[in-house]
DNA sequence: TTCTCATTTGGCAAATTAACCAAATAAAAA
DNA sequence: TTTTTATTTGGTTAATTTGCCAAATGAGAA
């Protein structure tokens, strides 16, 4: 069995993927409130125009996003929104594993 | 702003990382069902013995799974079960999508 | 039409990830 | 204790991804 012969599989892992960067993570959370214009992206973020483009075309691309053309600028909404609901779990996994650490460091002290 | 400086987005861009491997991302399917011990992947995947345990711990490292070593065999079974649920989203999501360029194709046909 | 602004595309070097083989570990069986 | 079985670790090469620069596109303004 190699599960690279599966489509299903290929193509869940290929939006994972495209989710699995911070910067387009970031992207993903400031979407959570509404469309945005790149130009909004490129004024915050400390990268080229170019290399957040690219970003953008890979969460379009997975599905993730979708975008619409006004005028000269480019509006980009969350099409995914099942995303946020598992961003907040995984979160919640996160803190929850840092919390736990805690407890083994403060076992060892005691 | 660069969210790579960002702890909490960092962190969860390796979970999302984690994630998305065809194997990884089939060895999750697999223990949807129960725990699974290492030697049952080893028996179905076509890969080495050493990459499969290198994908384990790729999902151990994110806090996406767990194991348990009993006798000469490890156990590993899925701690974060809210991925599941996005997987089937995520899925619903993929299938929409090639409803929708079907969709387009038919219009150019007639 | 020409100019300017917003965004995307092409191309290349640097960084990261994956997969294999060989060797190491660790528990149980002989 | 030695051997066998299950799994992990180290190291190397190939493949993929990232990020920057420069150039191209495309829409509106002049």
């Amino acid at each position: 069995m190699n599960p690279k012969d599966n489509i299903l599989i290929n193509e869940t892992a290929k939006v994972f993927k495209a989710i699995s960067h911070p910067t387009r993570l970031w992207i993903i959370d400031q979407l959570a409130k509404g469309e945005i214009c790149v130009c909004v992206f490129n004024e915050n973020l400390d990268a080229d125009f170019s290399t957040i483009s690219k970003h953008l075309t890979v969460l379009k691309e997975a599905g993730i996003v979708d975008f619409e053309k006004r005028g000269k600028q480019v509006f980009y909404n969350l099409k995914m929104d099942c995303i946020l609901n598992f961003i907040l779990c995984v979160r919640g996994t996160i803190k929850d594993n840092i919390v736990s650490k805690l407890n083994q460091i403060e076992k060892l002290e005691v």
